[in-house]
DNA sequence: AGCACGCCGACT
DNA sequence: GTCGGCGTGCTC
């Protein structure tokens, strides 16, 4: 009697055995229906046999195999157990965070396909007689006609003759009259490249070409505007060439659109889908399925698309590969654009890392000739120069409203010449802080050791972690007084503050506030595009990846936060934003300025910013880290407990280390609580792990993960987290 | 994760 | 006496 083994949703690390008597080896991968405890669920089978791993007598039968649905195809299944054993998480739980949420309910599946197929007359359909068709059977009469007249008909086309002829096109097939024929594009229509490509560009482009079958981790490292996006398209063609697929990923979703639209631009023959959290699930089960089948020949989405089935995979690009976003932080805790390098290896086919700042990770692995290295030095716009980089010294100069003299100065300068700028301040709301001036209460999170931010166009205070929302109180809580005061900048008050010193410009704000709905971003986007638009204030969605054409100053407010902070990943973080953030000024013919408000001017950062010296400034990190034994030089894991009380979180830590053999190689350091020690009303704490081997420190996992599993709980929740980003 | 079983406090 | 609190343990 065949045994199937089956992943199901549940944070259990094991697999679990059913009888189902009419399992057979093409089974495997396929959605199956179960019993489980009270109710059912959908699981999939990951092998078939013939005899269980647990007493008979506690075995149920399985429901229903789902044969309606495709298996998830075996390399995929691979995929998924690699990101079980590398991120220590249940598999059962990363299939099905990795599988559209449509496919885990027991809804049917929307069984018409969108995509057009052509249905093309066989020999045996030729040789079918017309009359052999009753009369009477006018549709199935009509069909016939229709195909030994033309020869083929696509499935748009059927359906317009009538809502049954789909169906008998089914018969047809089954029959072998007809065949059916995916709409492969046309390679050859696709548009030619406009530009002209640089030298470099086609150094890069010839590089990759020569290994096109291979796989390789190409890390191309361009500076903006070097056109990094045209080796992609250029590579993107040779593969389409050989009818295989092409996977992209981007960090967030605002920047879909943008590449969605060059590729379809450059390649508008070709069937495109893009896979983002906004689709509603009967688009993403949809978008799925044509990856699935092999029809969409170009798969563009966020993090979660790297699982996406893709039988003919040929080239797999990750841009701007540095961005924190393809790192998922919570639940599966893993980093989309690592798996992506694993798949790209499995497939045996490139990958690309494009960025204008990668990761130190990225840029250790391409210096030490791991990865491949693509470097980008000139910019691919004609006559375009890089923008002239200003420090205006906080210490010595006064700020009106959080602004400097010269900053408004060269913002008068801006308006006066019909330009655009950009103001950057990485802190949305009013300020930051609200503070009472004669008893020195500040406004706090109940739940979340953070201050409350004021936002002055709802007139209410917020936390920024976990989105409690409260009234702006007319007095002080704690000792009446009145005299309430807004402490610091964020990006209303800024705003506020320019339509006070330039009463004429049109200006208009853009952070996570007022870019929720769908709309919104494409919106702005062309308000900027249209130049209806003076001076931009906003948050680092400003900073990623767009293109605007007439924007010639960028002034920086407030970025010393991150220079002297604890984690040790945020310097590099900051100079990758500056570097993104300059980046937008002076693309096209104008010549660009940025200005940096500053307490630090002479920081090593903003020297090697100036001079727009990415590697000047990594191998100053480098060093860094080498000497603190941190990544890359070393490999990390964080092990997250949270609880109602700090101590039983603590406690729980301690245990942890108690379970712990001397192990070599291995280090472990003291528990601390985390940076925000309380979060949505639970205390939370970690304990880091590290070894210059990943290797070891994955094999120490293993190990503690089983026993960590073993420990009770006791209110505890924790989870492991492998190659940690935030802290 | 759900869900049931189970053993202790304050209630119609 | 019971209703319900959430601690513990199991799910093929």
């Amino acid at each position: 009697m065949a045994i199937i083994r089956v992943a199901l949703d549940v944070p259990i690390d094991s697999l679990f055995d059913y009888i189902a008597p009419d399992a057979t080896p093409p089974d495997v991968g396929s959605f199956v229906r179960v019993p489980f405890g009270k109710k059912f669920m959908i699981g999939i089978i990951m092998t078939i046999s013939d005899d269980a791993h647990v007493p008979h007598d506690k075995l149920k039968q399985a429901e229903d195999i789902l044969r309606n649905i495709p298996p998830i195809p075996p390399t995929l299944i691979e995929l998924f157990e690699f990101c079980s054993r590398y991120y220590h998480y249940p598999i059962g739980m990363v299939i099905m965070n990795g599988v559209p949420t449509r496919l885990r309910s027991i809804k049917p599946l929307p069984q018409r396909s969108i995509t057009p197929f052509l249905f093309r007359l066989t020999e045996t359909g030729h040789a079918i007689a017309l009359s052999s068709i009753p009369g009477r059977n006018k549709t199935k009469h009509h069909l016939l006609a229709h195909l030994k007249e033309v020869g083929n008909i696509t499935s748009k086309e059927a359906k317009q003759l009538s809502p049954r002829a789909p169906k008998l096109l089914q018969e047809f097939l089954v029959q072998g009259w007809i065949e059916k024929i995916l709409m492969e594009p046309e390679f050859t229509l696709n548009a030619p490249p406009i530009l002209q490509l640089t030298t470099e560009q086609i150094t890069a482009i010839n590089a990759i070409q020569a290994e096109i079958g291979l796989f390789n981790t190409w890390l191309l490292h361009g500076i903006t505007g070097s056109g990094k996006t045209e080796v992609y398209l250029q590579v993107t063609s040779m593969l389409l060439k050989q009818k295989r697929q092409i996977l992209i990923l981007v960090p967030e979703i605002n920047l879909t659109p943008q590449l969605e639209a060059i590729f379809r631009s450059r390649f508008p023959a070709t069937r495109l889908i893009s896979l983002h959290s906004k689709l509603n699930p009967t688009e993403r089960i949809n978008g799925w399925l044509q990856a699935q089948r092999g029809e969409a020949s170009i798969v563009l989405g966020t993090r979660l698309t790297i699982f996406t089935p893709l039988p003919r995979l040929g080239l797999i690009i990750v841009d701007e590969e540095h961005d924190h976003s393809f790192k998922q932080q919570d639940g599966l805790r893993y980093s989309a654009r690592d798996v992506a390098i694993f798949r790209a290896k499995q497939a045996n086919i490139p990958i690309l890392l494009g960025s204008a700042t990668p990761s130190l990770e990225s840029y250790y692995n391409a210096i030490t000739g791991r990865y491949r290295w693509i470097h980008l030095r000139t910019r691919a716009v004609k006559n375009a120069t890089l923008p002239v980089i200003r420090y205006v010294n906080t210490r010595s100069v006064q700020l009106k409203e959080g602004l400097s003299e010269p900053l408004l100065v060269a913002l008068e300068k801006t308006l006066t010449q019909k330009q655009q700028s950009m103001v950057f301040i990485n802190r949305r709301g009013y300020a930051p802080v609200l503070l009472c001036k004669s008893c020195t209460w500040l406004a706090t999170c109940s739940r979340c050791s953070s201050r409350l931010v004021v936002h002055l166009t709802q007139k209410n205070l917020r936390c920024h972690y976990c989105g409690h929302t409260e009234q702006l109180p007319q007095a002080c809580p704690q000792c009446g007084d009145q005299d309430l005061m807004p402490f610091g900048h964020g990006t209303q008050r800024i705003e506020a503050a320019l339509a006070k010193f330039f009463p004429h410009a049109r200006i208009l704000r853009v952070d996570r506030d007022n870019t929720r709905r769908k709309e919104a971003w494409q919106f702005i986007l062309s308000a900027i595009h249209e130049q209806q638009v003076d001076i931009l204030v906003g948050t680092q969605l400003l900073a990623k990846g767009h293109d605007f054409p007439n924007l010639s100053l960028v002034g920086v407010l407030n970025a010393d936060t991150s220079l002297y902070s604890i984690d040790f990943r945020a310097e590099e973080r900051l100079f990758a934003q500056l570097i993104q953030v300059a980046g937008r000024a002076g693309r096209a013919e104008t010549a660009g300025e940025v200005l940096i408000q500053t307490e630090f001017p002479d920081h090593p950062l903003y020297n090697a910013l100036k001079h727009h010296n990415y590697d000047a400034y990594a191998q100053i990190l480098l060093k860094e880290r080498e000497i603190t034994h941190f990544p890359p030089y070393t490999y990390q894991a964080l092990l997250n407990a949270e609880a109602p009380q700090i101590a039983t979180a603590l406690n729980f830590l301690t245990m942890a280390i108690a379970l712990i053999e001397p192990t070599e190689q291995i280090e472990i350091f003291d528990p601390v609580p985390a940076q925000m020690a309380r979060l949505k009303g639970l205390e939370r704490a970690h304990l880091l792990v590290q070894s210059c081997s990943r290797k070891k420190l994955q094999l120490f996992l293993s190990d503690w993960y089983i026993k960590l599993s073993k420990i009770p709980h006791r209110k505890v929740r924790w989870t492991l987290d492998v190659d940690p980003l935030e802290f």
